[in-house]
DNA sequence: GCCGTTTTCGGCCCGACTGTTTTCAGTCG
């Protein structure tokens, strides 16, 4: 009852590993078949240890007789005797050593045969002993680009967080839309999908000067180094060590091309099977007929999916979670939009671990035309971030009633982010938590509770009287924090007949709820409230990040509570 | 290994850039 449950990351980590062991190996098509589900079943909505249960695996689009064995095999033993054997004929750093840019397959298997490299320490080492250069087929450039990719390979083992690389890119975006040889630029990629997570940036420039441009985006400032500068693909690393890649195109073609640079590519792919179909093909140069001949469409983004017979998908659907299909039967969300929220709901100042005063958030919520704003500071259970005290609360709400006295065209709203101790309860008096506008109720401590305790913690706390909304519900610090053990159905459900509030948590290490649990969130009936847990009047700006993943999480307007006023969230809270 | 109103067998997405090559393989996205 206790065993762990195997993760859809684990499996889809399996099943990448024995199509990297397979690529080696020369074996064909295979590594695609593994990449291919791996891929589905990393972006699965449920978890997998739940359809194994109920004999779907098969449907899993990818997932086929032999790969569901492989799963339940997993599941069942915690190992996969295949891949076991897999690895025993192949040492383990040779599939270490793809993970170098420019290294794939055959250059590792060659890297090992020859000089019987088997990891990237090895290969530091021979390259810097110039043996690499010795090798048939290579010579001191590739050597020297060989130390180069380990340098980068030791300095970026993580992908970035969005909410940190957006702003960078978006400068680089607009300065080569304000150069006079350029005539459209737009962030593609994962970039423009707002994964929560990107590895590198993507952006697209029409022009009639090719040369022109990309001399002018390889001699950016911000560009520290030049990996490559073609007339039609450029990549240069900026701060931060984030790759910035540049695609040159002609005008007619820049839908089509930021169709295809956009991706995802599982959702591409999907997209050119169905060009196949109509005896088309899809590409970056156009929708065109199979020989070429003829271009369907691919000047506008919205023509191409309107000719493969699809409403337009928004960038951040492209995942294939069953956007194309909801676009052919026309029952695709009408999505939230970025300028739909009145105020933020969850925001510090410097009463607990904020930087800046009430009147300054204040201020800077005004500037962003909100209506309103929410302060909830940490309670005095949190003595690390100075939690206020029963008379620090009475005090701030004087000051904030002064805030709003002086203050035109933005409402300060009194709240707090009590906490939730291991019983579930909260840790503000009820007649101190009355008098309030807002109570959030977050997890802060005793992480490590098994999932059933956890889950009754939870649920006890959406029951407590005046609590408004579950802070961060999962707890996760992305890419240093797996969620804590959490039943979130269960919570989803207790959320949806109480009708408490779940966040979605949008600063850029939390995106907590997720994109996939909003979805989930959502089919269970529960109303969101998206914030951004400002400690700065600058982190206001993370706002659209929660927007973002409310739209990769399929949400309308309606599913989110601060699409509405002033006057609509008062009388909702007075429900 | 997966998949099928073109197929239960025979296909499997497409194009650019790089380096080391005399015409292309490997890698990447």
């Amino acid at each position: 009852m206790a065993e762990k449950k195997v993760s859809n990351a684990e499996i889809a980590s399996t099943l990448f590993e024995i199509a990297d062991l397979l690529e080696l190996k020369g074996v064909a098509f295979k590594p695609r078949a593994y990449r291919s589900a791996a891929q589905t079943i990393e972006a699965l909505g449920e978890d997998i240890t739940d359809i194994a249960e109920r004999g779907e695996l098969e449907e899993i689009a990818g997932v086929g007789e032999s790969i569901a064995g492989k799963i339940r095999t997993v599941i069942d033993q915690g190992n996969l005797p295949y891949l076991d054997r897999l690895r025993e004929d192949m040492p383990e750093g040779v599939r270490e050593l793809m993970e170098l840019e420019g290294i794939g397959p055959k250059k590792a298997l060659f890297l090992h045969r020859k000089l019987g490299i088997s990891g990237i320490d090895d290969l530091e080492v021979a390259a810097k002993k110039e043996k690499v250069r010795e090798l048939e087929g290579f010579a001191t450039t590739s050597e020297q680009h060989i130390l180069d990719a380990i340098e980068v390979w030791k300095e970026r083992h993580e992908r970035f967080l969005l909410g940190y690389i957006l702003h960078d890119a978006e400068a680089i975006e607009r300065k080569l839309r304000e150069h006079d040889a350029v005539k459209k630029a737009c962030l593609a990629g994962s970039i423009r999908r707002r994964r929560e997570t990107v590895g590198d940036a993507d952006i697209l420039v029409a022009t009639d000067e090719p040369e022109t441009v990309s001399h002018f985006f390889c001699s950016l400032p911000e560009a520290r180094r030049v990996v490559m500068e073609g007339p039609k693909r450029c990549t240069i690393v900026v701060a931060r060590n984030l790759h910035v890649d540049l695609r040159v195109i002609e005008e007619e073609q820049f839908g089509a091309a930021l169709q295809y640079f956009t991706g995802s590519k599982a959702h591409n792919i999907t997209l050119r099977k169905r060009a196949l179909d109509h005896d088309w093909k899809l590409s970056e140069y156009g929708l065109a007929t199979r020989d070429g001949g003829d271009i369907v469409a691919r000047e506008h983004e919205e023509e191409i999916y309107e000719a493969l017979g699809l409403a337009f998908i928004p960038p951040e659907l492209r995942e294939n979670r069953g956007e194309i299909e909801a676009a052919e039967e026309g029952t695709l969300p009408a999505l939230i939009e970025y300028g739909d929220l009145w105020g933020d709901l969850h925001a510090h100042t410097k009463w607990s671990d904020g930087a800046h005063s009430v009147r300054e958030m204040a201020e800077a919520a005004r500037d962003r035309g909100w209506e309103y704003l929410i302060i909830s500071d940490h309670s005095g259970g949190l003595a690390i971030a100075h939690g206020l005290s029963e008379g620090d609360i009475r005090t701030q709400g004087k000051e904030i009633e002064k805030v709003n006295r002086e203050l035109e065209d933005i409402t300060v709203l009194q709240g707090i982010e009590a906490n939730v101790d291991k019983d579930g309860t909260i840790d503000v008096k009820k007649s101190i938590l009355r008098d309030l506008d807002f109570v959030v109720g977050s997890v802060h401590s005793g992480f490590k509770m098994t999932e059933k305790e956890m889950t009754e913690r939870v649920v006890t706390a959406i029951h407590q009287d005046h609590l408004n909304m579950i802070g961060h519900p999962t707890g996760r610090l992305i890419q240093k924090r797996e969620p804590y053990a959490l039943d979130l159905d269960a919570v989803f459900e207790e959320a949806a007949s109480v009708g408490v509030l779940l966040e979605i948590n949008a600063f850029p290490t939390r995106l907590d709820l997720s994109d996939i649990h909003c979805r989930r969130a959502h089919d269970a009936g529960v109303m969101l409230g998206i914030s951004t847990d400002a400690h700065d009047t600058d982190h206001l700006r993370f706002l659209d990040l929660g927007v973002a993943v409310a739209r990769r999480g399929w949400l309308e307007a309606g599913d989110v509570i601060n699409t509405r006023s002033l006057d609509e969230l008062r009388a909702w809270l007075k429900q």
